[in-house]
RNA sequence: GCUCCCAUCGUCUAGCGGUCCAGGACGGGGCCCUCUCAAGGCUCAAACACGGGUUCGAUUCCCGUUGGGAGCACCA
C-alpha cells in the first residue's frame, strides 16, 4: 500500500474559516485513519496580505479542532532559493522558456482573443525564440504541448484530466525573480514528499498545469483528492470578506471543539446513517470514497444541535473547564480570574448542561448563582411577585428558615413545600414554585425548584425570599 | 464568453438496477409528560430537476435540456 502523507497549506490572509478547517479536518483524518502523516504549510509567498497574527490564529483555531500535524509549520515565504533553483533546473533542461512579452502586448493580445470569442491562452510568441538571461526584462514560462495528456484518477472525482492546448504554457517565475504559487507549490509537495493532495474543488482546474510542472521536473505526481466546497445560503463560495464564519467566531459565541469538528467533518462526507462521531470514531472511520462531489452547506442549526449533544454528554470535568470563561465573563470577573471552583457551581453547570445550546447560553442561565445581585426580570415579577403570592412566600419563608444548613438539600426542601402545599389549601405545584423562582432567581426559567434552592444555599435563599417579599409589600 | 464540475426532503445525507409508493439526522407541525425552562416519548408533513434512451425492470447506467457552481492573472 501506498504510504500515507497529506498538508495542509493555508494562507495566513485572515482568520481560519470554516472551509479551510473542513479541508484540514479531512487531511488530518485521512493521514491519521491510514496511519501516515500530516505537514503544515503556511503559504505567505503574498507579503501583502500575510501577517504574523493571521498565522496564530490559524494554528490556533487548529489545535483548538484537535488538528495536530506531523512536520512543520513550513513557510513558504523562507523556502523561495528551493523555487528559484527549480526555475533554474527548468529553464536549464528546456523545459521552460524566457518570455519578453510586456504586460501591455499580453494585454492586448489577450482582449483581442476574447473578443473574437475564444479562451485566452498564451499564444505561444517567445516559445521557440530562444532568448538568453541578457534578453532584458522576462519572465519564465513552462513550455507544455498541444497534445500532452495532463490526466490524473481523482480520489473524489474519478478519472479527470486535459489537454495540453487547454492548458498553455503558463508564467512560472515574474519579471521580478519570484515565484508564481504553482511552481511553490509543486516543488513544496514534491520535497516534501506529499503523496496525497487533498483540497478544495477550487483548485480542480490548477490540476492539469501542476500534474505537467511534476512531469518537467521529472517527478512522480502525488494523488489528488478534490473535495466539494462548502456555500453560504446563497449556494456560492465561502469567502472570508462576505460570510463571517471563523472558527474563531464558533468558539468565541460559546461552541465545543467536538461540535464543530464533527460539523465540519460530515459536510461532504458520511458514513451510513451516523450522525456522531468522536474524534477517534473520525480517525477510524474516515475515507475519501465515502466524500460526495456536490458542495453542502453548513446549517447553523445543526451546530447548534450537536453542541447540545456534546454539553449534554462530556465528562463533567470537561464541561467545567471548557464552561469557565464563560462563566467569568457573565461574572464580571477580570482576564484569568474565574469563580471559585465549588461543588455547589458544579452540580449547577450539570443542572446546566441538559437545557443550554451553547456555553454563552449555560453562564447566562448561571447569572443567579454568580452575582450576588440579582436582576429581576420585570415581566416574570408582574406575573409572579404578585400580592396574591405574598401568603405563600411568607409561609414558605418561615418554613425554610427552620430548615438547618446541613438539611438544606432536595428532599428535605421538597417536604417543606409538599406541607405548605397541603396547608395551602392543595394549590398546584405551579402556584407555589413559580414565585418562589422569581424571588430567587429574578427568571421565570430555571433549573427544578429544590435544586435551584439547593445551589443557592440557605442564606442566600431566605434573603432573596425576604428582598421579594419586601418588593411586594412596598407595592414597586 | 470559454473550459470543467455538480444535481435525492428546507439543510446535511443513505441509496452503488429489483430490497424504495425512497431510509436517517437537523429544522418545522401536532400530541403526551410537566413547578418554569429545557430534555424526553409518540407522531405528521417534506425529495429522486426535466426529457429521451438502455434494460424484463431505473433514484441508481448513457445522452440532452434546465438550473446551480468553480476556474479562466507576472493572486494564492
Amino acid at each position: 500500500m501506498q504510504d500515507v502523507r497529506t498538508r495542509f497549506a493555508p494562507s495566513p490572509t485572515g482568520f481560519l474559516h470554516i472551509g479551510g478547517a473542513r479541508t484540514a479536518l479531512f487531511n488530518w483524518a485521512y493521514a491519521r485513519r491510514h496511519a501516515g502523516s500530516l505537514v503544515l504549510r503556511i503559504e505567505d509567498t503574498d507579503r501583502e496580505r500575510s501577517t504574523a497574527e493571521s498565522e496564530a490564529a490559524v494554528l490556533e483555531g487548529l489545535a483548538w479542532l484537535g488538528v495536530d500535524w506531523d512536520d512543520g509549520p513550513y513557510r513558504q515565504s523562507e523556502r523561495s532559493e528551493l523555487y528559484a533553483e527549480a526555475a533554474d533546473r527548468l529553464l536549464a533542461s528546456g523545459r521552460a522558456y524566457r518570455c519578453a512579452c510586456t504586460r501591455e502586448e499580453l494585454e492586448a493580445r489577450k482582449q483581442a482573443t476574447i473578443a473574437a470569442g475564444r479562451k485566452w491562452i498564451y499564444d505561444g510568441r517567445c516559445r521557440d525564440r530562444e532568448l538568453g538571461p541578457d534578453c532584458g526584462e522576462h519572465t519564465v514560462r513552462l513550455r507544455v504541448d498541444d497534445d500532452e495528456q495532463l490526466e490524473w484518477d481523482d480520489l473524489v472525482f474519478g478519472p479527470s484530466g486535459q489537454q495540453g492546448r487547454e492548458v498553455g504554457d503558463k508564467i512560472i517565475r515574474r519579471s521580478d525573480g519570484s515565484v508564481l504559487y504553482h511552481l511553490a507549490v509543486v516543488v513544496d509537495d514534491l520535497e516534501m514528499s506529499i503523496r496525497q493532495v487533498i483540497r478544495g474543488v477550487d483548485h480542480l482546474p490548477n490540476t492539469p498545469f501542476q500534474i505537467a510542472l511534476y512531469r518537467a521536473l521529472d517527478a512522480e505526481p502525488p494523488r489528488f483528492a478534490h473535495v466539494p466546497l462548502i456555500v453560504n445560503e446563497k449556494g456560492v463560495k465561502l469567502s472570508k470578506r462576505r460570510d463571517p464564519v471563523s472558527v474563531q467566531q464558533f468558539r468565541e459565541d460559546g461552541f465545543l471543539p467536538e461540535a464543530v469538528r464533527n460539523w465540519l467533518i460530515r459536510i461532504g462526507w458520511s458514513h451510513g446513517d451516523q450522525e456522531i462521531f468522536s474524534r477517534e470514531e473520525i480517525v477510524q472511520l474516515f475515507d475519501l470514497e465515502s466524500v460526495g462531489r456536490s458542495s453542502g452547506q453548513a446549517d447553523p442549526a445543526k451546530l447548534e444541535a450537536l453542541n447540545r449533544h456534546y454539553i449534554v454528554s462530556i465528562p463533567a470535568p470537561e464541561l467545567h473547564r471548557a464552561a469557565r470563561p464563560f462563566l467569568a465573563r457573565e461574572a464580571g470577573y477580570g482576564d484569568g480570574d474565574g469563580p471559585t471552583a465549588s461543588p455547589e457551581l458544579e452540580r449547577l453547570l450539570d443542572l446546566l448542561r441538559e437545557r443550554s445550546v451553547r456555553l454563552t447560553e449555560m453562564a447566562a442561565r448561571a447569572r443567579w448563582f454568580l452575582l450576588d445581585e440579582i436582576t429581576v426580570d420585570e415581566k416574570a415579577a408582574r406575573k409572579h411577585l404578585t400580592p396574591a403570592a405574598l401568603p405563600i412566600l411568607e409561609v414558605l419563608r418561615d418554613r425554610l428558615e427552620s430548615v438547618s444548613v446541613s438539611n438544606w438539600e432536595d428532599a428535605s426542601l421538597e417536604e417543606v413545600f409538599e406541607t405548605v402545599k397541603t396547608e395551602q389549601g392543595d394549590v398546584s405545584m405551579g402556584v407555589l414554585a413559580q414565585p418562589v423562582r422569581v424571588a430567587v432567581t429574578g427568571s421565570a426559567a430555571s433549573p427544578g425548584i429544590y435544586e435551584t434552592l439547593a445551589v443557592l444555599g440557605r442564606e442566600r435563599t431566605l434573603e432573596r425570599l425576604g428582598s421579594a417579599i419586601e418588593r411586594i409589600r412596598s407595592g414597586r
